[in-house]
DNA sequence: AGAAGGCCCTGCGTGC
DNA sequence: TGCACGCAGGGCCTTC
């Protein structure tokens, strides 16, 4: 589910219930989501005060006082859901595998149904160095990913551009549905071997990927299925996708039969990509 | 080394 | 109405 502009979302909200607060208590319901909770979660949370939050890619960082940072991934089906703690002793959310209590009355839950998100401890001045977040390409959204960056990562990439932007250690933070938005808006085809993304079509793809982003953030990001964002508000880009899960339409671009067949529908590396064959090369 | 496929897990939509 | 099947926003691990 989450992309970056998702995690951008629920991160933002998080930070306006959360931050400056005291965790009251912290629960967690099982011993595990993706990976086994660090040892003593629960008890290691509660006192600390949360003094801010970051984003690196998919992943959100929530900062302690105490010298640790809470590390979180949503995964595929990840929620945040904050509401008074008294509403929970009413009713119960299924799937809530972690929560926090703070003093002034917020249970924010972690709501996971495949439980392939995860949470971990890691220190405040070493988080670029846990193992998830080492790896990590460039984020999309800052100066630093430019299409001379791009190309050079691409470089030598004998597989598709879809599954290479897919990879985030070539950039961090694009999933599914905005590699296929990114690449329609810079008319370039996911088949297309990655490497061959350089020059002009770098220069293309690199703005087309911060616009994509930058949109649905702007827009609170997408809500598929039951997503919704911390507050309980829901996004609403999903209403501006071009391709994605619309096989068959017309795009933007084209007049649609005879002169095209709409937006098509392939499978790479086991995961669903949409374009136009005529606007994308 | 880089690429492809399997797998983790639950829920939902579709078609019979 | 019930059931089997395919598919879903991610990413690690194994195999080739």
């Amino acid at each position: 589910m989450p992309e970056l502009p998702e995690v951008e979302t629920v991160m933002r909200g998080l930070a306006t219930v959360l931050e400056g607060r005291r965790i009251a208590h912290a629960i967690t319901t099982r011993p595990d989501l993706r990976w086994p909770f660090p040892p003593g979660l629960a008890a290691r949370l509660t006192g600390a005060q949360i003094l801010g939050f970051r984003r690196r890619g998919k992943y959100m960082l929530m900062r302690l006082d105490g010298g640790h940072s809470v590390l979180i991934h949503l995964g595929m089906s990840g929620r945040m859901v904050a509401r008074p703690v008294t509403d929970r002793a009413n009713a119960p959310i299924a799937h809530e595998h972690f929560a926090l209590e703070t003093a002034d009355g917020t249970r924010v839950g972690f709501v996971d149904p495949r439980r392939f998100g995860s949470i971990d401890l890691v220190p405040t001045a070493a988080e670029e160095a846990h193992r998830l977040l080492a790896g990590l390409g460039p984020e999309p959204l800052e100066a630093a990913f430019t299409a001379a960056v791009l190309s050079a990562a691409l470089a030598g990439r004998r597989t598709p551009i879809k599954a290479a932007l897919l990879d985030q250690k070539i950039v961090a933070g694009l999933g599914n549905i905005y590699v296929s938005e990114a690449l329609f808006r810079a008319g370039i085809s996911p088949k297309r071997l990655a490497a061959t993304v350089a020059g002009a079509r770098a220069a293309r793809l690199v703005p087309a990927i911060q616009a994509v982003l930058a949109e649905s953030i702007a827009a609170g990001g997408s809500s598929l299925r039951d997503y919704v964002q911390a507050d309980g508000g829901i996004g609403f880009f999903q209403d501006r996708f071009k391709v994605y899960d619309r096989a068959g339409e017309p795009c933007d671009h084209c007049p649609g039969p005879p002169g095209c067949d709409g937006i098509r529908r392939l499978v790479q590396a086991g995961r669903a990509s949409f374009h136009c064959p005529r606007v994308q090369r």
